[in-house]
DNA sequence: AGTCAAACCTGTTTGC
DNA sequence: TGCAAACAGGTTTGAC
């Protein structure tokens, strides 16, 4: 489940059902799903075990559990859920799924969490907390710290840490296509194709527009209605077009009704009844109204 | 610094 | 009906 409702409803899930407890062992199946961990996924796996749970994390699309070892310092289970990627909570004796990558058990009697990707972009690593170089004074949310591997994208809009002003001068000094910036989650995370879409409807912009040449005002709107639909979208337990993309019990959100303009083509903008239209964007897809969202004369400058 | 294409995968939908 | 192409929520890399 991809952007940052999608993945932040998973993370509720774990903090509801997995935090807390402590795992007995974990099996890896193929070295793919671990190949962000250098170490391998034998090495994962003997890692884990024994430590307990204290916490489940997130910025932007990333996804962490952070492991109190008995002799160690804490460490983080990295998770990233790529384009497919589920994590479940689910009785051991339940049927293994086809795509099932990985299953931790715990040393209660409780279920176990499994993480199942049909196309593996997603992936498991054990990695070191940093302190979070974009909290600067004690602000709520991230006690544990950063993982290693995470400690290059910037805060996300949900977060405490979102420094809002910050952003809008990054976005500003950005001679580049808006959409592409708002998708850079090195300037801003947790936004993906969905909701990049849907915030630069509701902000009346076009994502071919040059970032630099909007006005700060205007980019400050444009991420509040990023934070607003990731928000409502959260609110709906995500976007779910597919039984892809569902909670740790295997629930589908339901944001997908209120879209606007993604996936929308053809249909009326839910604004103005121009016909919802798209384009090819980055070798994906970009879904706007062509009267709410004027395309840029210039393609940027 | 920014742009683009390709790479990594499997499955579903669309079009001829 | 069959088959191939297009398409899908993401990130990383390397070439220009």
């Amino acid at each position: 489940m991809p952007e940052l409702p999608e993945v932040e409803v998973v993370r509720r899930g774990l903090a509801d059902h997995v935090v807390g407890r402590t795992i007995d062992r974990a099996v890896l199946t193929g070295a793919r799903v671990a190949r962000r961990h250098a170490a391998g996924p034998a090495d994962l796996a003997a890692r884990v075990a024994g430590a307990r749970v204290v916490a489940a994390d997130r910025r932007g699309k990333y996804l962490w559990l952070v492991l109190q070892p008995p002799h160690d310092d804490p460490h983080a289970l990295v998770v990233h859920l790529g384009m497919s990627g589920q994590l479940l909570v689910e009785d051991a004796g339940a049927p293994r799924e086809k795509h099932l990558h990985a299953t931790f058990d715990f040393g209660d009697d409780g279920p176990q969490l499994r993480f199942v990707d049909q196309r593996t972009f997603g992936g498991l690593a054990l990695a070191p907390l940093l302190p979070d170089r974009h909290a600067g004074h004690a602000l709520p949310g991230h006690e544990h710290g950063i993982p290693e591997p995470v400690a290059h994208i910037a805060p996300d809009p949900l977060e405490p840490a979102f420094d809002r002003g910050a952003t809008v001068r990054r976005l500003k000094g950005k001679d580049s296509e808006v959409k592409r910036v708002l998708l850079d989650q090195t300037v801003v995370s947790g936004v993906g194709n969905i909701y990049a879409d849907e915030a630069l409807w509701r902000a009346g912009v076009h994502g071919r527009r040059s970032a630099s040449a909007l006005t700060r005002p205007a980019l400050g709107r444009l991420l509040d209605h990023a934070a607003d639909v990731m928000r409502e979208a959260l609110d709906q337990g995500g976007t779910s077009f597919d039984a892809l993309y569902v909670n740790v019990n295997g629930a589908s959100g339901y944001f997908d009704r209120s879209l606007a303009v993604y996936g929308q083509s053809g249909r009326p903008c839910p604004r103005c009844g121009t016909p919802v239209a798209r384009e090819e964007f980055m070798n994906r897809s970009s879904h706007f109204c062509p009267r709410c969202q004027p395309r840029p004369r210039r393609p940027r400058a």
